[in-house]
DNA sequence: ATTTATAAAATGAACGTTCATTCATCAACT
DNA sequence: AGTTGATGAATGAACGTTCATTTTATAAAT
């Protein structure tokens, strides 16, 4: 019975997923972390070393998990357009379903909580976005610009219009993200 | 001897400023923060309620120092395209040349660290650059959306390049700017 | 089947430390 | 003498972590 690793592992990632959201990094004390799992704070430490030891862990659960989600109906036979389509609606598509998750990687990419090696560790499976632009621009189809630039300009602006979203300033249905596609592609089509 | 507010006042918000930065919010004891501003953690509270405060303080005014840059040089007299391109190149100067302030706002947004309150106050000063998106797209020079995907697609890219330029894994220079300007106006030109 | 022995998982209370904040006192200037 | 700006030391609360112990699961022996 090794099934999918104890529940109670499971049910510590998520409440720390929540408490850090809601209260930020500074403010998510271990004893109501342990309390939200339905979990003694001395648990914690039979499934982590330690505070620091689970935001890592969970950073590179969850980077996983968006990663696994980007690339899903992909394949690198399908022409760089379409392509590229799939994988940035894929993005939106699980920014806009799993908000949760989104905030929690916007503050883990804007703040020295994770550890430098953790952050290496959930960048690797991108990989596949940019072997796609490489191909691209060989086709004379994508802008030949730094990688860094194509990301900023494609996938980053949807962290914003999360951000929007959450706070009910910005819609991201159907029109917008049209619009929002359209803009990403000018960007960085030749 | 009014003047410009206490030296110790400046000193402590920078202080605050490169601890926030080094460790974050969760790591960035008042004490610590007292001493690297040279002077006691009781003196603190001469100039401050608390560490919220402390925080709010430093958010706003660093908020307005990057508004007010944002727009030096530039005239509604303009024409649309002119006017964006002084603003946008303003604030990738700004980017570039206030690495400290420019992370710090980058924490502040992506983190519940900073009061509603504040947020607000710091985001009154951006309203020229919202006129000068209505003023192009009634002249049909910008593409007619959401001011948030405008945003998105052209001033918050620059974040994702700050940040990516601190880690030393992508400049930000000459060539560089100008193709990071042309993906910004090409997502929003019509 | 039931009991007994052993290991594993989980815990509440406690520990030492660190934190934000306060307080009694001080030095400098009026 | 009195006001002001500043302080180092003190304080209580809260934190991350550990520990002695209990509970639950596992297996062996009857």
């Amino acid at each position: 019975m090794k099934e999918k690793i104890s529940d109670k592992y499971s049910a510590l990632l998520h409440a720390t997923l929540t408490m850090v959201n809601n209260r930020g990094f500074h403010d998510a004390p271990m004893s109501k972390i342990a309390k939200l799992a339905g979990v003694s704070p001395a648990t914690i430490y039979l499934y982590f070393e330690n505070k620091q030891d689970l935001i890592n862990k969970l950073y590179v659960e969850v980077k996983a998990s968006f990663c696994s989600h980007a690339f899903q109906g992909y394949s690198t036979e399908l022409p760089v357009k379409k392509g590229f389509e799939i994988i940035w609606y894929n993005i939106a598509d699980y920014k806009l379903n799993k908000l949760e998750e989104s905030m929690f990687l916007s503050q883990c990419d804007n703040t020295p909580m994770i550890d430098g090696e953790s952050i290496q560790e959930g960048l690797k499976h991108l990989q596949p976005l940019l072997d796609l632009w490489e191909r691209g621009k060989k086709e004379g189809i994508i802008k030949p610009i730094s990688p860094y630039l194509l990301y900023a300009y494609t996938v980053y602006p949807l962290s914003f219009l999360l951000a929007m979203h959450v706070k009910s300033l910005c819609e991201v249905g159907g029109k917008y993200r049209l619009e929002a596609f359209q803009a990403a592609w000018d960007s960085i089509k030749v």
